[in-house]
RNA sequence: AGGGGCGUAGCCAAGUUGGUAAGGCAACGGACUUUGACUCCGUCAUGCGUAGGUUCGAGUCCUGCCGCCCCUGCCA
């Protein structure tokens, strides 16, 4: 036996995490336990690229059958609300993912890692110093001078614990003084030239209200709240990987004499960039505030609360995470990968439905005055046990405008003059003539003949047509408002370092565009909020929230793959 | 310049101890089609940033270059 404390049925070691976690459970590290946590700070909303980290650690832990916590790293009130707290639980839970009874918040830890501060004083290892801002931040020297050591670092402990205590107790104004950790003021990673440990903010925090006026850094709390919680693999971002040393220095100093239920690893990977959008949390703050979009939640906004209202599902986005993978390289994904992993989605699920977008009004001249057929239509054929329905057909009904060409170019397998298609569903009919507006030239009705033999389920004809359209019946549509929304840039994306007049110029000016005339057929009628359709060619769309049942409203999801564009264009 | 990372196709990304380049998206052909959708079939790296070295054999090991990202908040 030569791994006798192996687990069996390791996962498949798809990214390096996976590799590191698996090699930890064969060296049995951790008692073999997995425990991630997620940490968002709630100073906004989450978004794809959050999703990226939640399915990542949430999802690890359910594959190595281990937990994960919600952690609200909530160390600086000056920019956290309730507001997100909220969201950020909402989304999570929306994506699909349990935290089961660990909801935690750092501040949830504020009087133990006070403690931890006091003991690290008291073994020489932090002190507080008097130094302004600016003078801490001539002495830290530069990426290739050495900083110089701090006036106040040989303070007595006796001092320290003073003067920390009166920190704490809101002896001195905001800024006049912080806690720092000895430790090399030349080393060349500036993380560890003393760092900062607390500071005096004097600021209502959203959980503790006004009870502390010190607040401790990101680098003193993540880590001592990850091995309070016995989180195993504490997974960030690239950007952290400079702290790692720090993030060990903390744990080592703080909590080597104590029991701990781990030494959790801190593994950093690259955060999600998306072409075609931005993701930077200042950025998209903008496109909010500066009215570019109607608000976090706007159907363009990359936002969960964004792509939820424009009709992505937790499934697409969850399949997306898994497909984007897990790396260290910075890189942008395709955002068509995220496209087609909702249109993969929807196909199975989404019913069929025909809808009319810009309609071009058509008459069967031979068609009965009074008759109204109800014509057989599946709902779906990916999937047949979503069954059928009745649509009604008439003599005047509505076609898509881009469904008929005067002057068709080869290959145009739709309605021309003299041409045949058929309407999906029902007949195949001719176009007989065309009606213009007299004075701007404007197609604006069509008659056309239809062949009684040629009913959909009921075809003697044995005719084929190239073409199949859409269609809705005139006397019996509803009309809805559709919204069509498109990339939010036009090109680009996922640089965060560009400028604003940068990304703001590849805006895509037609992101929305608004079609408030649409004819949908009548078993939308009441469509709730939030169901998704496939319209028939077109694409799938989600009944928004603005939707009544006096004014149908959807968005646009994404539209069909066109191959028919593609040739168009070429 | 100091430190920390990264470099496999247009875009992501696998590649255990060196053994002869997975998969997905996109693209392009074709089949099927009462959605120009879906589905299916096929094509797409003699090549792994680059130059050398070790080896019977290198994406994997060694060395030197080159390129890109991150780090000088009392933000996270």
């Amino acid at each position: 036996m030569k791994t006798p404390d192996a687990p069996p049925n390791l996962p498949q070691p798809s990214n390096f995490i996976k590799n590191i976690i698996n090699e930890d459970l064969r060296m049995g590290k951790n008692d073999g336990r997995v425990h991630t946590r997620f940490p968002p700070e709630p100073n906004g909303y989450l978004h794809i690229g959050h999703a990226k980290s939640i399915c990542l650690n949430f999802g690890l832990a359910n594959e190595y059958g281990g937990l994960c916590n919600l952690r609200f790293d909530d160390t600086n009130p000056s920019k956290e609300e309730v507001e997100f707290v909220e969201s950020i639980q909402q989304d999570v839970k929306w994506l699909g993912f349990d935290w089961g009874d660990r909801m935690f918040y750092a501040s949830d830890y504020f009087e133990e890692l006070y403690q931890f501060a006091v003991k690290l004083i008291k073994a020489g290892k932090a002190y507080v110093c008097d130094l302004s801002s600016q003078e801490m931040k001539e002495y830290r020297g530069t990426l290739t001078e050495p900083g110089k050591e701090s006036p106040y670092r040989n303070r007595s402990v006796e001092e320290n614990l003073d003067l920390f205590e009166r920190m704490r107790k809101g002896e001195f104004p905001d800024g006049s003084r912080v806690l720092r950790a000895k430790i090399d003021m030349a080393s060349p990673n500036l993380n560890m030239r003393d760092p900062v440990l607390y500071r005096i903010m004097r600021a209502t925090h959203h959980r503790t209200g006004d009870k502390w006026c010190i607040y401790p850094m990101y680098d003193y709390a993540h880590p001592l709240s990850d091995a309070l919680e016995g989180i195993t693999h504490s997974i960030c971002t690239l950007e952290f990987e400079d702290h790692r040393p720090l993030y060990d220095w903390v744990i080592d100093n703080c909590l080597q004499d104590s029991r701990l239920k781990s030494r959790p690893q801190q593994i950093e990977f690259a955060r999600l960039n998306l072409t075609n959008t931005i993701m930077s949390k200042r950025y998209l703050r903008q496109l909010v505030e500066e009215g570019y979009v109607s608000g976090w939640d706007d159907p363009r906004m990359p936002t969960i609360s964004g792509l939820r209202r424009r009709g992505y599902t937790p499934e697409a986005i969850r399949d997306f995470c898994d497909r984007i993978g897990v790396a260290k390289s910075n890189s942008t994904v395709d955002i068509a990968l995220l496209e087609h992993c909702i249109r993969e989605d929807l196909n199975f699920k989404a019913p069929r439905v025909m809808a009319v977008l810009r309609p071009l009004k058509v008459v069967i001249t031979n068609y009965p005055e009074d008759l109204v057929e109800e014509m057989e239509a599946e709902n779906n054929p990916e999937n047949p046990e979503m069954g059928s329905r009745k649509i009604p057909f008439s003599r005047v009904i509505y076609i898509e405008q881009e469904d008929f060409m005067e002057n068709p170019p080869k290959k145009y397998f739709r309605l021309a003059p003299g041409q045949e298609v058929r309407l999906k569903h029902a007949y195949i009919i001719k176009c007989e003539e065309v009606i213009k507006d007299e004075e701007t030239g404007e197609v604006i009705e069509l008659h056309c003949t239809y062949d009684p033999a040629t009913r959909s389920g009921a075809d003697t004809s044995g005719r084929k047509v190239k073409g199949t359209i859409h269609w809705v019946s005139a006397a019996h549509a509803l009309r809805a408002e559709v919204r069509l929304y498109e990339h939010l840039l036009l090109e680009g994306g996922g640089d965060e370092e560009e400028e604003n007049s940068v990304w703001k110029a590849k805006l895509n000016p037609n992101s929305l565009v608004t079609l408030p005339n649409c004819l949908v057929e009548p078993g939308l009628a009441g469509a709730a909020p939030g169901s998704r359709y496939q319209f028939l060619r077109q694409g799938y769309f989600c009944a928004d929230p603005d939707s009544t049942e006096e004014k149908l409203v959807f968005n646009r999801i994404v539209g069909l793959r066109d191959s028919w564009a593609k040739i168009e264009k070429a």
